[in-house]
DNA sequence: GAATTCTCTGCAACCGGTTGCGTGTCAAGC
DNA sequence: GCTTGACACGCAACCGGTTGCAGAGAATTC
């Protein structure tokens, strides 16, 4: 038969007890406080463990002492290039602190995100949810429970860490005019967005300050697709450059802009958003560079000092940004 | 002070037994087996775990049974766009399932796989390693442990998932040979792959059938960067036509011949493999599609097959592969 | 009306660890 | 020689659920 639970045939701490001829509460110090411990009771109890390849149950021990050093980073789309780096540098992080990520993606819809942070609540220490599409309520409900520290989102009262792209998107807009661009457009992102918000006013301030004109095409959803299907209007709208809501929507418009044999940065100049696609595309981009790695650096930290000091206090980190100049903006055409 | 256990205050079984005027034992069933109680008893207890708002614990669940529903995916690279259909694909099926999916990113390194996995092994029902990068003995060493399915990756005895990119990547030489093409490269990919090794062997199989010249040229690892960097190279071997170890690679391979004027595909042929850029490159990249998303998915009901039957099996499944010819290849220069 | 069966619920042991408290041992201090 | 304290270890309760077994009523059968 097969009704063996799974796991079963472990070896448990009662029968490293009894190898080693201690009882359970010395094989359990052996572990977590061996200086507690004789040396050599020590040393029977890891040879002991180790012949029967004893491993502690994380599960078990979560139970007795609330603790399992699990944490939740949740994201809209792993499979958007923007938050891997991110991903990267809570892992690392992470593993500084022995502290185990667990990786959920909520594919952009409010209810799954929802459903994955109730799952993992009860299984992490603190979740960290990056470009939340959950409306503050929720949000704040979860962080009741467990928790929570937001990146690209800004809830009072919760630790948050913001990348400000309103310093970069401002030197982008001078960057255009200092190249003699009179007449600019911004490809949006998703409305919901506390990021494309942020981008939308910082352009329109800039182009004010310029006393630049500015057209604002809407991308229904942050991807190469829109970006490339908003290129008839982008061109009909007679601006000579475009500020896209993300590199990957602004790899659409050189790809739209290629098919219609419209020479970058030659007759039209592109700049993207997040630094995330390096020099891979043709020209290379030319783009607001976030430090999407130190944001996910900073908001383990923020979370593993929540944990470990047991409350939540109101921080907002912010991390500035820079434009990176590359090969796709050039003088505007005469 | 701060001395609170984390979850403290939350409320638990006992709690709405008492408040619901029944046993711990009624509550746990009035969630887990509700069918074994009398309808307004289930009210009842619902009625005041709501109150409460109580929800189970998973962790104490867990210990008493055995199961959590958690299983693991690890992948070598969340920044690599192979693996993002893939994670969705396994996401979707274990929504279905009722499991909650874990994922852990390597960073490509054997020693963090490894550690990984032992993090995981103790908190999941099952692991799926996708590329691993481990060597034999110690994949069957955790398999020991934790049940364990393989994408990509040929451990006999173990159930596995396989992309067989051969029968594409045979069209792909096909496709060239038909185009005129008498001299060809490979770019390979990570020597330790499994992939590569299978792909490289499809390649000069094609070639020696069409008495096509071959010539391998080593990516050191599988990255835009290596196939930029490989160009020369590739130009010196008086090669028209390249397949690359993947799509990646091969966008790196468009961006250098890009970059020293050499149209694509009038002048050189490009061919990806993974089918993951879709037709953001320009041109679009001709390339082996591989249905990543359908791997997860089957490596998910391999592994909840695996966990429900408590019973590993010797399981080899191949996924088949096919040409999509788009922009990057045509006619052979004269 | 008694015996049998079925339905519903409680008792108590168990999952595999952790930890406060108590005890025994031994060396140092008076 | 007796007290004192430090040290090393064991006892037993506890974390928050699950589940086999048993018992109380109610319903069914003869």
């Amino acid at each position: 038969m097969s009704d063996e639970k799974p796991g079963r045939g472990l070896p448990t701490i009662s029968q490293v007890a009894e190898v080693a001829g201690v009882s359970r509460a010395t094989v359990s110090r052996a572990f977590t406080r061996p200086q507690m411990l004789s040396a050599d009771t020590v040393a029977k109890v890891k040879t002991a463990a180790k012949s029967l390849g004893y491993v502690p149950n994380q599960v078990a021990r979560a139970l007795s002492t609330g603790r399992h050093g699990n944490i939740a980073l949740i994201v809209p789309d792993v499979a958007n290039p923007f938050f891997p780096p991110l991903i990267r540098g809570a892992q690392g992080r992470a593993d500084l602190a022995g502290l185990c990520l667990f990786l959920g993606s909520s594919d952009e819809t409010p209810e799954r995100e929802d459903m994955l942070v109730a799952k993992f609540a009860g299984q992490v220490e603190g979740v960290i949810l990056v470009s939340s599409r959950l409306d503050e309520d929720r949000i704040r409900a979860h962080a009741a429970r467990v928790p929570v520290v937001l990146i690209n989102r800004d809830v009072p009262g919760l630790p948050r860490v913001l990348i400000d792209t309103a310093s970069g998107i401002g030197a982008a807009v001078d960057h255009l005019a200092a190249l003699g661009h009179r007449h600019i457009c911004y490809v949006t992102g998703p409305a919901a967005s506390w990021s494309n918000q942020q981008r939308r006013r910082a352009v329109r301030n800039g182009a004010r300050h310029h006393g630049i004109t500015l057209t604002t095409l809407p991308a229904q959803r942050a991807s190469f697709e829109a970006g490339r299907e908003v290129v008839p209007a982008l061109i009909a709208s007679g601006a000579t450059a475009a500020i896209a809501f993300d590199d990957v929507t602004a790899q659409g418009l050189l790809v739209g802009l290629a098919e219609r044999k419209i020479n970058v940065p030659e007759r039209f100049s592109v700049i993207g958003c997040d630094d995330v696609l390096g020099a891979t595309t043709f020209p290379p981009l030319t783009t607001v560079s976030a430090h999407c790695d130190e944001a996910g650096e900073t908001a383990l930290d923020l979370l593993s000092d929540v944990i470990r000091l047991r409350g939540t206090r109101d921080i907002r980190y912010a991390l500035d940004t820079e434009l990176v100049v590359r090969g796709s903006t050039g003088p505007a055409p005469k």
